[in-house]
DNA sequence: ATTGACGGACGTACACCGTACGTGCCACGC
DNA sequence: GCGTGGCACGTACGGTGTACGTCCGTCAAT
């Protein structure tokens, strides 16, 4: 007597569950189905396969994204908050965030980000073929951010102190790397997010002006 | 007979070899030593699993970076061609780029590039913190970049023109896709790396002004 | 020269994987 | 009453990573 029938959004939470639960090698069908308490087969009835599951969950991870756009706001806070927006959710499913990078997704399901984002660069004074630009500029440093959080900290494990290793290296090779070992092996994550953000947006700011000028001109 | 007598770097070749060749799905242990013409578990003796084998890749595809680093030239065309000599290697071996993102290295193979551009950073005058801060930035967009073009084209098949996919979606909901369609959809990825990588060229070296302002007041 | 140890190539075996296919149950429209 | 179609399920097949045991060539010590 299954209380709930056995649905593709279950099944979907099921694999979230277990993926954040034992990471993503732990995937597999049987398991999932083992935790739902069900026969294996019994899955394929709602997803046809493997891979489309996992696209679902990135599917359904990255439509998870909490827009609160203030259209009154700046133009430079409107992309700061979109941005942070995208980091939160990859904070709220750490072991997922790698499978939602890994497998390309051409489904809708991340097309309102896509929306609001060029929604605030055209409102912001920026062409369509420049606003794009941008947002793939964007998307590009974000993911790459993740990807570099979500490495480090692939189980929320002792984060094994690096340092020894960058402090064995050899000091007549790698003499900028030996300076600096503190500084490489230690990370703020936060920190280093705002920081590139904060680049990227100052360096788009003064682009639009100097597009403003020219137009002016 | 063998004429080598099977090595770990010939194991990790063949790797390379297969990925490139038929994609990173189809590696496996069995398949790899079917190409060597050598038993399966022959393998066993020179790496220690398929994980192993996967980080030695990585580590070897990295390590295939070629710096032509001019120490005359101007700091910010020196970060230019170390942020293309990385996007370089990705086009050469563009199946195995998923793997080497995918997998984080804590190993010793990239660390030349990484004292590369700490030097240039220092050299143009930037703080040994700052200089890891903007090496972890420009990381972050490179990967992610890369992300991007190695995802566009898992096989460098046909790439099925994704533009009906924007053309299709409501325009009601989605008006700034549904105008930027054209844009989304065709995608010059050179233009695309450059055009972010000067943004951030940019953007650092108005950071590094500021910075010397500040010193001499 | 004989022997012993040893490293590497290999085959077998096991647990697990994704999934094609067939079977049975149950709720429904006629 | 009777199809009929959807859904849960079991079985089975080909593939995977790898632990373990076996065999054999080489080389050091006796």
């Amino acid at each position: 007597m299954p209380a709930e029938p056995l649905s593709r959004p279950r099944i979907v939470a099921a694999a979230i569950d277990l993926i954040e639960r034992e990471g993503a090698d732990a995937v597999s069908m049987r398991r999932i189905a083992a935790d739902l308490g069900v026969g294996v087969m019994s899955l394929y009835n709602h997803v046809p396969n493997k891979a489309a599951l996992l696209d679902a969950v990135a599917e359904t991870v990255l439509s998870g994204i909490e827009f609160t756009d203030d259209p009154d706001a700046d133009w430079t806070d409107r992309v700061r908050m979109q941005a942070r927006a995208f980091r939160q959710i990859a904070h709220h499913y750490p072991r997922c965030t790698m499978v939602v990078v890994s497998r390309q997704l051409q489904s809708t399901a991340g097309l309102l980000p896509v929306e609001r984002a060029l929604a605030t660069l055209r409102s912001a004074g920026f062409g369509g073929e420049e606003a794009v630009r941008i947002l793939r500029m964007f998307i590009a440093y974000i993911v790459g951010s993740l990807l570099r959080e979500v490495g480090v900290t692939p189980t929320f494990a002792p984060v094994h102190n690096t340092q020894a290793d960058f402090e064995r290296v050899d000091p007549a090779l790698f003499p900028e790397i030996n300076v600096l070992a503190a500084e490489l092996s230690s990370c703020d994550h936060e920190a280093e997010f705002e920081f590139g953000m904060e680049l990227l947006v100052q360096a788009i700011a003064v682009r639009r002006e100097h597009g403003n000028e020219r137009e002016k001109k």
